[in-house]
DNA sequence: AATATGACTAAAATGGTTATTTGGTCAGGT
DNA sequence: ACCTGACCAAATAACCATTTTAGTCATATT
């Protein structure tokens, strides 16, 4: 690695770091290079902007995290089993990535305004995990393990009702420890494979 | 009705409206006084306070809700009905009922924060949604047409898909039209009742 | 006695102005 | 080729003067 991408993968590193800590507004250019130890002016000529620095983030984290859970995924074999697995997965991982979840989330609603630039990008991470959803449903019907239900409509409402799941401004969600949360999305889960009827 | 509770009634209906339109914020006492056709100061001979006058109306518009959900849900014979007829009644209603809606989905978050008594007056509410789905879980139990969940964790955790599914914080529910939101309530319903696996 | 009111106050919201911060640029240094 | 300090325009924060607003009260009306 050249001193070139060692700069830059530090810009990278501390701003991941201060965005996650403090959002992408209350970070400034200034604090980052402070914190990297190197001018302000330097980062433009990394990037763009701060905008494009921040994008730059999030997609190396979507990136690193979409490889995670699809290789959580790729371990099991039943349709069953992977779809449990990738409900699962889909909140562990997350966790791991805050910038990725505060734009998938919407955690900090600043960032919609503020960024249009990111709705693609979120749009395309929904498309992903809509893609993933399919994958395992198509299968599933196709080995004859799942009811044959409206595929479209089931993708989208599925991919719904993880968004709505996560959607953390809501207080009684976040509020909770993370094992109430993981026991409700195991009955969920349970729920929508076996539903509650005998 | 003495005169008493006409000018009482008055005020709560010119408030409910006012408020509905522009939020309480926004409404002031002088405007509902002025609406009503009264001085400003008439209006805390009936109510102590803005916060009470509110509290009075949303306490009103949960009362005239669940007496409509519960008649919608008592029309219904068995508790799979009873179920469907619950979660969606529960919205169809619920628009009627826009500043109880605001305050159940948390729609406008300065209510929390300006009046932290209707917090209780939240909690109530959704102790009663839970109530109701409690009786439905148990009759289905009992008469052998459901599994038999733990009921204390279900009974949780379809309040809280219900509550995320009202929020409307997200851009993804609000912005589609009432047709689409029903057909994915639906189908929500048809996945927790049966199950997608076969 | 019960109901209503206009005049009043303290606190909060609003508008407008100035001072500071911040994202981004650029000419020049190493 | 890589980096920087000095710089600018625009956004933000801090400030203050003015107006609104929730809530009170002494008095009036019925």
């Amino acid at each position: 690695m050249e001193q070139n991408n060692i700069t830059k993968h530090q810009i990278i590193k501390t701003a991941t770091d201060l965005f996650a800590q403090y959002g992408v507004k209350k970070t400034t250019m200034e604090e980052i290079a402070e914190n990297v130890g190197i001018a302000k002016a330097t980062i433009y000529i990394y990037f763009d902007s701060k905008e494009k620095l921040f994008a730059a983030i999030v997609n190396k984290e979507v990136e690193e995290y979409f490889q995670k859970l699809e290789s959580a995924i790729n371990v099991c074999s039943s349709p069953e089993e992977k779809f449990k697995t990738f409900v699962r997965s889909f909140f562990e991982i997350i966790f791991d990535y805050i910038n990725l979840y505060n734009i998938a989330f919407n955690t900090i609603s600043e960032i919609n305004n503020l960024m249009p630039t990111l709705q693609s990008e979120l749009e395309q991470f929904y498309a992903r995990v809509s893609q993933i959803i399919r994958n395992i449903l198509q299968q599933g019907i196709a080995d004859g393990s799942f009811r044959q239900i409206e595929i479209d409509l089931f993708v989208d409402t599925v991919t719904d009702l993880i968004k709505m799941i996560g959607y953390p401004f809501s207080p009684f969600i976040l509020k909770r420890e993370k094992r109430v949360i993981f026991q409700k999305i195991d009955l969920m889960l349970d729920l929508v494979i076996n539903g509650f009827k005998k």
